[in-house]
DNA sequence: CGTGCCATGAGGGTCGCCCCTGAGGACCCC
DNA sequence: GGGGTCCTCAGGGGCGACCCTCATGGCACG
């Protein structure tokens, strides 16, 4: 039984590559049924064609910059005609932490750099349309490691990050990129005595002490 | 008369894109002669084949870590047997200033964006492997300045690193990694005072006016 | 209906950042 | 020996960053 895919990456030349060698490594056994650039196309063709898998670029243009987990928060809720759930595979050069993690969390099944083999991409597509989840060798531990019951360094950001109520997330996004105080303020249409007030407790709540450690902190997790 | 091509990538299903695309675009036109994944292999394959053009992606596996620049650094002098010069033409996702001028320095006659079509990168290549210099549109603009008579900010950054002296770029340094005064001044072994009067003169000399600027101005040129 | 969290904002204080002026000693070049 | 540049340092002032306490209103949870 073939297996219908919806094609994500803003690079054409990319996709073609997927293409034509997943049709020459698994002949027939792939319906590529549609392709997008971005996050609004991937959004509407998903919802339009009900796809088996998307295989999923995480950097993508478009959206609120978020790629990848845009494109899966577009797609909620969205199920093939057999009434199984669409399943995600993200396809990325990136290996960072923080970009595995961030979609697995949004809903992905599964996540491949993009170094993978055209005979290995048609199994790990073959083992999600099937439900499983599948990660490159060099991911699955430290996912693992982020979901399991002794949570990691990974995990523990995570719970510091949601510490943060959503305004003081806002006011420590643009602290971190170098705004002034004043700069804030005018930026959220608040007081400077108010961005003090969260500022404080930004750093109160992840024990940093100044803007600079901020700064690092926050690049450090790619939230900048 | 067929362009001898050699394709230089990292990731195995963009080769095949690259490849199944360029075929279909202009079928006869481009005679792939070798493909390479890191920097040895491809200096091996182009010294083996002295092809008439690279296609070459900038972020590499392998040699210094400097990817397309150790590839045509390990090629210098290598002709084709018609007594041609090889020429480079980088294709990459980066459109920053830094690679494309680190590349074009390097040596290569031309560089495109992955986002280029078929048949774009078709004529890319006809024209380079006549002597021309190619560059997408948007990157024409700042390349020109750098290289040109009226040299254009790019050109100016090393000049204004010049005006810095020794010490000026030290503190600069330490300041721009979010170091305070006090902090520099323990580490350089003398007084605040002294680190003030530095960083004044840094800001000034590069018409910067925080820190933060400096930070921003630093990181831009990969010097911390 | 009290309790708590959140967003907003104020007053007041310490300290860091950045600027200006000024100055002495070391070194180099003509 | 007199510019020129660099490194060193000081005093003083304006303003930003960060802290503390305190106060208000909204909203949710029990």
């Amino acid at each position: 039984m073939t297996v219908r895919v919806v094609l994500v990456d803003d690079h054409h030349m990319f996709r073609t590559g997927v293409r034509t060698e997943l049709l020459e490594a698994a002949p027939g056994f792939i319906d590529f049924v549609g392709e997008a650039a971005n996050v609004e196309d991937a959004v509407s063709v998903i919802r339009r064609e009900e796809p088996d898998v998307v295989l999923l670029d995480v950097h993508l243009p478009g959206g609120t910059g978020h790629g990848g987990v845009d494109v899966i928060h577009g797609c909620l809720g969205v199920e093939t005609a057999a009434g199984a759930p669409v399943r995600f595979l993200a396809l990325s050069v990136s290996d960072a932490a923080e970009d595995v993690i961030a979609v697995i969390r949004a809903g992905a099944r599964g996540y491949v750099t993009k170094t993978i083999s055209a005979t290995d991409l048609a199994s790990a597509i073959r083992r999600v349309a099937d439900g499983d989840a599948v990660f490159s060798p060099r991911l699955a531990g430290f996912v693992l490691d982020a979901f399991g019951v002794a949570a990691g360094e990974i995990a523990e950001v995570d719970e510091e990050l949601d510490r943060l109520s959503a305004r003081e997330r806002e006011v420590m996004r643009l602290i971190a990129r170098g705004y002034q105080y004043k700069e804030v303020a005018k930026e959220l249409f608040i007081s400077v005595k108010t961005v003090e007030t969260h500022v404080s407790s930004v750093l109160r709540k992840l024990q940093l002490s100044s803007r600079h450690e901020l700064t690092a902190w926050a690049m450090g997790r790619r939230l900048i």
